[in-house]
DNA sequence: ATGAAAGCGCTAACAA
DNA sequence: TTGTTAGCGCTTTCAT
């Protein structure tokens, strides 16, 4: 129904539409009483300028993108998954912009609905997983000289992006240490072998552990393989340890869920403390308590957006990449 | 880079734009040789059409918007709400169009992020859920005609509104009925009260497990206090129930939760089959396994958009609703 | 079947 | 400070 133009406000305003142009864009060449002048006949006719208009003569699209990875289950087993775009969402609105979703997981067509968004420059800048950041999308984004920020932290080893992620060191720390004010002493940690040496924030929040532990004079348990933890199902196997392990970090929920499946098997699991990282909803109704940092993804969304917009605004000094801090949930 | 325009490609092929602008469009009126020269032209230089420039000229945007609701748990609850997302994504990008992602909850602007992409036409057609369409917006779309559909059951009664939702009565007569297989007879649903009442899908299953019951000659039980359940705390209470009930549904996941949290207190939860509608993940990591109906949220999102574009086209014949079936999980 | 030209609503030199 | 005038890249009559 906003059918107005500039050029309706303008004759009715008795001046050129230059210059609804220029109120509009809050230029500073413009006497105090045609502003008002004008802005009154634009409020009084609930004028709203034409983006697309805007955007054919400014060759931009007010428009920020953001890709899904659907094929992530990781990603959208964290149910609060959604703060992110909430978070991304909330800077974008208030920077006067829209906020457009992709994915690219080609479906019947040739190229991936993201590809088409950069192609077709429907966005002015995008904010694209890490998981799918691949060498053919970055040639793609530099090609098309598309600022991106990438959220999860760069995996790609030859070129620099900036990126956005949870402080994987600092969570790894802080969980550790939460189950040492807790009175724990010997702390494991079940960090899968070879996934923790691709996943970097796998073996970051090994990292994170490792500081902890040799800070408070205590040896890291490291435990590669899922048949290490089975051995504790003997007792004997179970005396024959020093020193009885007392609390277990799993560096992913799939591990923690390998663990809780151990089912009434194993007596160990009664009195271990549990710990892994990222929250979930029903983790109280589990059958042995769980203890978790929690992420605040609103905030990785945010910083995100931000980071971009300064990216597309071409500001100086901004920085290569942020990491953001977790505390104990609950 | 897609520097390349209409009128550079109307150059190199020897023909006009307009000819082009033909040839893009599927115009019919075209020589077979015209054509294919063009198209050759257009491949080779990469040619992409600018949809800033098409939509100024049409006045269109090949855009469809989804209104997120942030402030719904409820949904967010369900890990696998992104489905409903890759199902509107797959079909909007099927055709042609891109996916715009907007909500109401206005931040420090004076216009919910809804609320401006329907003034400013920032698409052609929105999904909006159902405990967003309050009246303001309902006004809102129909002053700027601007076509909506409703995911979840219409909740405003003195409008007509095209919606797609999950078939709650069929949902509760197919859990109902998994039970009713697996031996039970004795089955109560737990549907709290005034809440019953108040959500339309509350009632429609409990519809769904009435019919069941009825159609097997059984009884309906139907628990309306969790104090009517916490009777059967007590032995006495219990052996003086002329049956002994062998199931529970419960309508939502909080009411599940509720009998969960009764803990080892309670003798009758271990012997109970417990059910519950939409599934999620680590059900099978709960102290009782539970039974649950599955819902096809992809399903979901695909008709709501397919019917989205059937409003946006002007199709005749649009139903004014869709019911989603749904079976039992895993 | 193709071309010419007017516009879609806005911005941005350049003038005045 | 304001107006004039080209475009931005495409679609769409209206001619031919």
């Amino acid at each position: 129904m906003s059918k107005i133009t500039i050029q309706e406000i303008a004759i009715l305003a008795g001046v050129n539409k230059a210059t609804v142009s220029r109120v509009i864009n809050g230029n500073r060449n413009i006497s105090e009483k045609t502003r008002k002048k004008v802005e009154d006949i634009m409020k009084q006719y609930n004028y709203v300028p034409n983006s697309i208009a805007r955007g054919l003569a400014t060759n931009k699209t007010f428009t920020v993108g953001f890709c899904f990875d659907y094929t992530n289950k990781q990603a959208y087993a964290n149910p609060f998954f959604y703060k992110v775009l909430q978070g991304i969402e909330e800077v974008v609105y208030d920077r006067d912009h829209m906020f457009l979703m992709m994915s690219d997981h080609d479906g019947k067509s040739d190229r991936s609905t993201f590809e088409r968004v950069v192609v077709e420059h429907r966005v002015d800048g995008v904010i694209i997983p890490n998981t799918l950041l691949n060498e053919r999308n970055y040639e793609l984004l530099a090609k098309h000289n598309m600022p991106f920020v990438v959220s999860g932290e760069n995996t790609l080893p030859q070129v620099d992006v900036p990126w956005v992620d949870i402080d994987n060191v600092q969570a790894g720390r802080v969980l550790t240490e939460h189950l040492l004010n807790l009175g724990c002493r010997s702390i494991m940690i079940y960090a899968g072998g070879s996934a923790a040496l691709r996943d970097k924030f796998l073996s970051d929040r090994l990292t994170g552990y490792r500081e902890a532990m040799r800070q408070h004079h205590l040896e890291a348990q490291v435990i590669e393989h899922a048949d290490l933890l089975k051995s504790f199902h003997d007792p004997q196997e179970y005396a024959s340890e020093g020193q009885r392990p007392d609390a277990l970090i799993c560096c992913t929920h799939e591990q923690l869920f390998e663990i809780l499946d151990w089912e009434n098997g194993n007596p160990l699991l009664a009195e271990l403390a549990l710990a892994t990282f990222d929250s979930f909803p029903m983790s109280k109704y589990l059958k042995y308590p769980v203890h978790f940092v929690e992420i605040d993804l609103e905030m990785m969304g945010k910083q995100a957006a931000q980071m971009l917009f300064s990216l597309m605004n071409k500001e100086p000094g901004v920085p290569p990449s942020i990491s953001i801090r977790t505390q104990i949930g609950k």
